[in-house]
DNA sequence: CTCCTCTGTTGAGTTATTATCAACATACCG
DNA sequence: CGGTATGTTGATAATAACTCAACAGAGGAG
């Protein structure tokens, strides 16, 4: 017997005066009703109602329960329609975290557009380009870059990530441009921390054994971008970072044929099943947002 | 599942922040804990909790859900121990209804030891000598005198009634006293309106056929007790009320040979099952509370 | 890094509970 | 004084509950 459908059958009974109307109004039958009464009095240890066959009178418990009841079934209520809402209409705070470039260059529109169609849900978005503990961290949603490793979190792709080696046209100039990966071994190279050190492509390995003491290190591909710019290396970047200074020709590609496999951007959440509607909206929202291949590869 | 098992449980983990623990605590099994919590989540359509093996957060509808099913635990806490209390120290109000003279004869020192041994029961008295509906006019006992009908009610006897023919010794010595039940057709009869005609005893048999024109009729046997008192005539009244005057020789009983069958004082009730204590109380209070033979029936 | 333990979850099988049907008892109504 | 409507009660079939065992992940120790 569940003891909140005890209850509501109780007060419907008061309210209508009868157990076959109260029967009727709760799509039951009335022997139901009269069981759960009986148990629910049965349970309580005291009786509720005054019962004779043409008539229902409210002992001085069952008055007192009654007017409780009422109260707890319509807290119950409120509590699971609230709910009920914040499913439907995606509302809440949503907070995500993401890679710190690919936030700074490509989420504002993207966020943008998506609080337009879903005016209920606030965004927290976090910059961090550690791994974050989603769970523990209180995240909805990690946009992540790389291969993911498998885990109890479901990662969707939502683009790819092509990485590429670029330079500026007047560094080239000045170094030459390497024709075969081993040509990286003399060039300046701008080592981002964070790469992924199983990165394939033979182009990456001959960077690692760089012998250059010049070389720059940072956690931060923007300034590392923005040091090839200004002539001061070989950087290994994602596009979407390089992409908008390679299609106005101040980064030059290098290698291209030697390219590292693409890796790709990972929106990673905690559970396949009843996921808040927020996050469902979410990541129907971002997944083909970029478009295939997404507009920053376009150079 | 019950639901409110279910709210419990979902709960308790918050509180204590592991399944296992919250399983312990409420002396049960993890499994079930865990099948609980699924299934609010499973009914309500969201997650509530994100479970890592290690460590279990809320989610943003857990934390809303988590609040209001506090406050709608603790309502039924206090509800249903507000009954408990009810039960255990028979509290609340008892609503009784007796008879006008039997009442106004016997009950002031029934009642006053009783609220002396319940204090937290207040007594509604309401004298009537028609049949109440009891469970119609909400009263939680009825005392009625009489042979009972079956019915759905609970009767349980308290004391014996018994019936007496009696008059005034001026008044016997004036117009004789009966010797037999024909005799009593030619004396003056002072009729109770409600005493139940299908009485048994030959002597009441010849008071019916009663030729006299002065005789009296009244509704209240305690008129009828005091004008038989004065020399009026012969009453047929139950000891409660003439035993008094019976013992101070103020009332001489006539014919005791043919008294009538003795009726009985019931308490009448609605149920056997589930009584509030506080009914049950004055039940077994007033069970005995008049002796057996009662005290106004020594003369 | 690897093993080990702890935790939460799942699946199968048994046990209890539930819902439904029919029958019954009782109060009201003409 | 039947007839109808109402609440209750038992018996049976279906359903869900609980328990046991086994599994999968996540931390922590060595």
């Amino acid at each position: 017997m569940d003891r909140i459908d005890a209850m509501r059958a109780f007060v419907q009974v008061v309210q209508e005066g009868s157990f076959t109307q109260a029967a009727n109004r709760l799509d039951t039958s009335p022997q139901l009703v009269s069981k759960y009464v009986s148990q629910l009095e049965q349970r309580l240890g005291v009786r509720l109602l005054n019962r004779t066959t043409r008539r229902v009178n409210l002992t001085e418990a069952g008055e007192g329960y009654y007017q409780s009841a009422l109260q707890v079934l319509a807290d119950i209520e409120d509590m699971e329609s609230q709910l009920g809402d914040l499913q439907a209409d995606a509302r809440g705070t949503l907070r995500i975290s993401a890679p710190v470039s690919f936030a700074i260059h490509h989420m504002a529109p993207l966020l943008s557009a998506f609080q337009q169609a879903h005016p209920g849900v606030k965004v927290d978005l976090q910059l961090n380009d550690r791994k974050v503990d989603i769970v523990e961290e209180g995240f909805d949603i990690a946009l992540r870059i790389g291969h993911l490793r498998s885990s109890s979190l479901i990662a969707k792709r939502i683009a790819p990530v092509r990485v590429v080696l670029c330079a500026s046209p007047d560094y080239l100039q000045r170094h030459g441009t390497p024709e075969q990966p081993m040509d990286l071994i003399d060039h300046h190279y701008l080592h981002y921390s964070y790469m992924d050190p199983g990165l394939g492509g033979s182009a990456l390995k001959c960077l690692q054994r760089n012998r250059q003491p010049l070389s720059m290190v940072s956690n931060n591909g923007d300034v590392l971008v923005a040091a090839a710019m200004s002539g001061a290396g070989i950087a290994l970047q994602p596009t979407f970072i390089a992409g908008a200074a390679i299609r106005k020709a101040q980064l030059q590609v290098v290698l291209p044929d030697y390219e590292p496999e693409p890796m790709a951007l990972y929106a990673v959440y905690a559970h396949r099943q009843l996921l808040a509607s927020k996050v469902r909206s979410f990541i129907d929202f971002i997944d083909g947002y970029f478009g295939d291949p997404p507009y920053w590869d376009e150079f």
